[in-house]
This record gives structure tokens, C-alpha cells and sequence, in this order.
DNA sequence: CATGCTGTTTGACTTTTGTCAGCGCGCATG
DNA sequence: CATGCGCGCTGACAAAAGTCAAACAGCATG
């Protein structure tokens, strides 16, 4: 992206205006412009990140249930998204909520994963800009297109790009037709290079995956809904970054997961925080496999997702909690 | 401070407007309150931080001189603040910047060390409020009261009250009247639990104190300026967090510094960001020192300190000179 | 139970900001 | 060297946001 001259005049304008609250005519008289000209640079600047403006998240986080599930689950923080009817649409708000935390949850320098599916591809979709040069946001897992959504390395690019941030992908399939390739495939440095940076994430971002026959990994063409059924019968509960677990959220011993090209399980695991937003009431069943499994320390959920959740960790810790 | 009720629709407002861009009679409809109350509301998000605008520092760090004097000094990064005729006053626009900087810098759930002067004072009180919640604020040295400051307590008090962080005090003097009591003092648990603490800082804010007869040490009555000319003959440069370094920024052995109270030089050391911030023009001596003795990674000053410092180090890999 | 105090809400008014057609300048092109 | 094209700047107007006095509600107090 080539320096434009304006982008010091518009940083200025920004400065003068946001951080010293002069009105536009007075950063105009001091630019020597017109104020029009200052109008115009403030929403570029607006635009491009240079300033950026943040609603606290607090509003989402503050919230008995939040509370409870954080505690029942064993979670850092929790966010809900309400459903009442004078709420905005929950689905259309999810993504939104999500980018605003994520933003929040990002630091100076981070490294960010950033996995890929339908949840992802929205977020990445109302992600705000912003001026965070020196964070990189790296790929998560392989590469693979959908119908409706940008490629993983897409949506990678899409985000690092609206944060001004370093984008780093890697090319290589998500799924390949043997598992000797895979295994070949995972050798290469420039792969295996990528995968071994994934460690030192400090943040990632991504959805849990469900094993319907309308999963996203079928609607991809990754699996047959088929395979998906008898992976599903064989104890499959969820799927994290291309990879199938199991109701405990452990990697399944299988054909797919050894023929996927992804972040390898424990790596994730190893990254501080992870964030994890879960749009569909389907999920539930998917997302406890992914808590169990230790994906998630960052949760946003529907307020009705939460409290299913809650019953449902209720019943199944009832050892850990009294009162 | 107790939880208003307002708080919740003050968020939700804020929320609507800055979020979603509705209009204000838009954010008035959905919330019935008059068009009127929306404006107060957002105007009071903001002054309380549950809105932050921030404004990209870039514009200072994008600077030749900044790339060049982080290469000379082995810093992590430079901001530079112009003083060309028609910029604003270098002076009070200083600690505005250094505020932005200290806000870009903080991550959620960081502890953040804060020592104490004259220009940390200025930064606090120019400090935007903002929504830390979870983000902890720590004194970094014993109190001493002045008569244009707060004390280091209050100092600490007052950003931890306008990020809505907590603050950690620890009530002791910085400075005692004899070496014995200090160092009791100093074995107090309340008192070594706090220092205890320091190290595990993720990121720091200072300045660094000079020596001459009309420094703050002197002002604030912890030393006589004859003390410290004797201090300063022996080989004293600058003063941090309230101890006198010698010209490599290791501590001096001195009496006052056996009589003080405040965080162990090493600890300091061992914090990952530490932000130094320079206004006088006279501490040059002060800086290089500090700059040596692994004070600073994070630097703000103004364009001719830069300068000078960026000079001053290329001739520094000779021997110290005195003046 | 009236009284004064404090803090919130609102309608009406003022100020500030957003917008857009049109102008002017630089630059490539015939 | 004239011509036309693109782009950024501006003036004037419309829209939105800020402000303030007055009404009002809650609450402690004489």
C-alpha cells in the first residue's frame, strides 16, 4: 500500500479534532484549508482506522448468566448476546458484539490465529478498521472454498487487512485425498513452518464446528454428509478448524483429520486466549465437546445458548459447584 | 462507586449510536427517551470512557528520526512530538501524546506500573477515561507529597480511576530518615508483598529526574539540592522512581538511596514495556543514563531531544564525558 | 406534610457537522 | 498547444448534534 501524502494531513486533522475536540472550522483554519476538506479527512480517517471509535463490550458482559456460565465452565469471560424482542436481530448482532471483542481482547504486537467458517466469515465481515501495525493475524488451517463465504486464507487477509496488520496465509489444501500426501504436505518447511508459529499465537479466533449433514465441512465438499454420519455414530461432536473431536473434544482417530492440513489441536490449545463465537442453537452439543477440549477460555453466545449451556455443564459438573 | 441503572441504557445508547451508526432520534425511538437524553447519554458514555475514541500515535512514530534513534538506542519504539512554529505547544501537547501512547500500549488485564513527577503527573491528568475493567494499576514508589502534584498514590489513584482500572497503593513514605528504618520498613509484609508484585508489570510509565539544584527531588524536600551537587560530583545522572542512577543507570550507593522506598531497580527492568517519557530539555544526561541502564523500551520525546540524543549515542560508544 | 435540594428529562433553540454540485488545477493525450 | 478527464477542494445549504432553561421526580429534612 503506497504512502499517500494526505495520510499526514489526515492524521493531523484526526489528532487536532478527536484528540484536542477543536471544532472543524478551527482545524481548518490551522491546516489552512476549508472546513468541507476537514469534514471529508475526518471520515477517511474514520474509515481507514486512523481514529477509532469503541463501544465497550461491557454492556454484553454484564450479566448474571455470564457470570455463572464463566464459573460452571470454566471460562475467562463470557459474553451474551441478548434475544428479547425490542433487541436488535441476535444473529445479525453476534458478529458485531464478536469483532467488538475481539478488538478489545487484541494487545500491541499480538499474533493472532484466525480459523475459518461461516461464524468467521461474517465477523470478518463487520470487523471495524484500525491501526494495529504490528500485529499479524496467521491461518489457522488450510485452504478451501464455500459457496457463500471467503476462502480461509480470504478471511485472513480480509481482517489483517482491516486492521492494518500483517496477514501471513499459507497454501496448502485443508483436505487432501490421501493421507500419505497430507502427512508429505505437512513436512514441507514452508507448511511446516507456518504450522510451527501457531504456538505463539496470543490470540485466536474461530467457531466450533456441527456434524449435521448441512455442516459446513459437507456444504464445502470436504466430507460427504455420509462420512459425517458415521464419524457422528463413531462419538464425532464438533469440528475445530477443519479438524473432527469428540464429545470430550479430543482429535478423532481419523481418515479426514489425518488427511487435513490444519493447526495442530495441542497448538491451539496453547494459545492464551481463545475466543470462540457460537451463532447456531444447533451447536450446543458441538460447542460442549469444544469446551471440554479446552478451545475455547473467551465465549460469545446467545443469551438462549447460554443458559442451555449452563444446564447442561450444570449436570454434568454437579461435583464442582456448591451454593 | 455504586452501579447506577443508568449505566445500562447508557451503554445500550452508546452502543446503538457509535456501533451501529443510528442516528441520535433513532437511538431515541428505540429507547423512548427524548432525542435530548440520547445526546446527555453519549456525552457521558464518552466522558466515562464506555466510549473511547483514540486517535493512531502513528503520526508521531512515523518519523525518521524515530526509526533512526530506536536503531541508535536498542529501543522498541519512538514517538516523536514536533515543535515546527505553527505545530501546538511541544510542552502541554507532550503528555497528550504520551496518554495516547500509554493507551494504544495497554492490553486487557495487563498490571501497569506508574511512578511518579512532574510529568507523569501531566500525562495522568490529560489521561482519556477509558473501560479497563481488569487492567491494575501499581504504585511504583513511596509518597511524598509536592506542591503542584499529587503524591505517587494519588498519581496512581487518579489513571487507575479513569481507565476504571483498579489501583494498588502502598502507603510509605519515599523516603526515611534513617537507613534502619527503611530497611525494616521495607521487610514489612504489606509492604514486600506490593514490591513483590512489580516484576510481574507488563508494562511501565515514567519519566526520568534530573540532578541539577531545581529538580523534583529537591522541590519535594526528599533531598537538599547540596545533597544532591555532592551526589551528582560522585557521579549521579538522573533520578528513577524516586532513586539515583549513576551514569550507566546502575544504582548509585548512596545514603539516600538506602533510605528509600520504592521498587528495586531490577524489577523495573524486568518489566516488558517500559514507557519513558522526556519533556525538559534539559535532561538530556538524565535519558542517556536512563537509556543505559535498560530504563526505557518504549521512548516519547520531543524532536530536538531526539536529535540530540540520537547525536549523544553515536559518540557514546567512546567514553562517558563529563560536562 | 410542606420545603428545599439534587439530579434527570425534555422542548425549543443554536451551533456544528455532513453533503454535494460545481469549480479549478494538474496531467495525459490527440 | 488545445482538449478532456479525474480528483480534490470549496461554498452554500440541509441535516444532525449540542445546549440550556424550565419542568419534574425523588428524597431527606424541618
Amino acid at each position: 500500500m503506497p504512502i499517500r501524502s494526505t495520510d499526514q494531513v489526515l492524521h493531523k486533522a484526526a489528532w487536532l479534532y478527536y484528540t484536542h475536540g477543536m471544532r472543524q472550522d478551527e482545524v481548518a483554519k490551522h491546516l489552512d484549508i476549508s472546513r468541507a476538506s476537514v469534514a471529508t479527512y475526518l471520515r477517511r480517517a474514520r474509515e481507514t482506522g486512523i481514529v477509532n471509535i469503541a463501544t465497550s463490550t461491557q454492556l454484553f458482559a454484564d450479566d448474571v448468566l455470564a457470570r455463572q456460565l464463566e464459573d460452571a465452565a470454566g471460562l475467562k469471560a463470557v459474553w451474551i448476546v441478548p434475544e428479547d424482542r425490542h433487541a436488535l436481530d441476535p444473529t445479525a448482532e453476534m458478529p458485531v458484539v464478536a469483532a467488538a471483542v475481539f478488538l478489545e481482547l487484541i494487545g500491541k504486537d499480538d499474533r493472532i490465529g484466525v480459523a475459518w467458517g461461516r461464524t468467521v466469515y461474517h465477523i470478518a465481515d463487520v470487523m471495524p478498521f484500525a491501526d494495529l501495525q504490528g500485529v499479524t493475524v496467521v491461518q489457522l488451517c488450510g485452504n478451501l472454498g464455500a459457496p457463500y463465504s471467503y476462502r480461509p486464507d480470504q478471511c485472513t487477509t480480509e481482517i489483517a487487512r482491516r486492521l492494518n496488520a500483517q496477514g501471513i496465509n499459507f497454501y496448502a489444501p485443508l483436505v487432501l485425498s490421501s493421507e500419505r500426501l497430507a502427512q508429505e504436505l505437512r513436512q514441507e518447511p514452508v507448511i511446516q513452518e507456518q504450522l510451527a508459529t501457531i504456538p505463539h499465537c496470543t490470540l485466536a479466533l474461530y467457531s466450533v464446528g456441527g456434524i449435521e449433514a448441512d455442516s459446513h465441512l459437507v456444504k464445502c465438499g470436504a466430507l460427504t454428509a455420509e462420512e459425517l454420519r458415521v464419524l457422528g455414530e463413531a462419538g464425532a461432536a464438533g469440528v475445530i478448524a477443519g479438524q473432527v473431536i469428540d464429545r470430550d473434544g479430543q482429535l478423532m482417530d481419523c481418515a479426514h483429520n489425518r488427511r487435513c492440513i490444519s493447526a495442530d489441536l495441542d497448538s491451539i490449545r496453547s494459545i492464551p486466549k481463545r475466543m470462540m463465537v457460537v451463532q447456531e442453537d444447533e451447536k450446543l452439543e458441538p460447542l460442549v465437546a469444544a469446551i471440554k477440549g479446552g478451545f475455547a477460555s473467551h465465549l460469545i453466545v446467545t443469551a438462549s445458548m447460554a443458559r442451555r449451556l449452563l444446564e447442561r455443564l450444570g449436570s454434568a459438573t454437579v461435583a464442582a459447584k456448591t451454593e
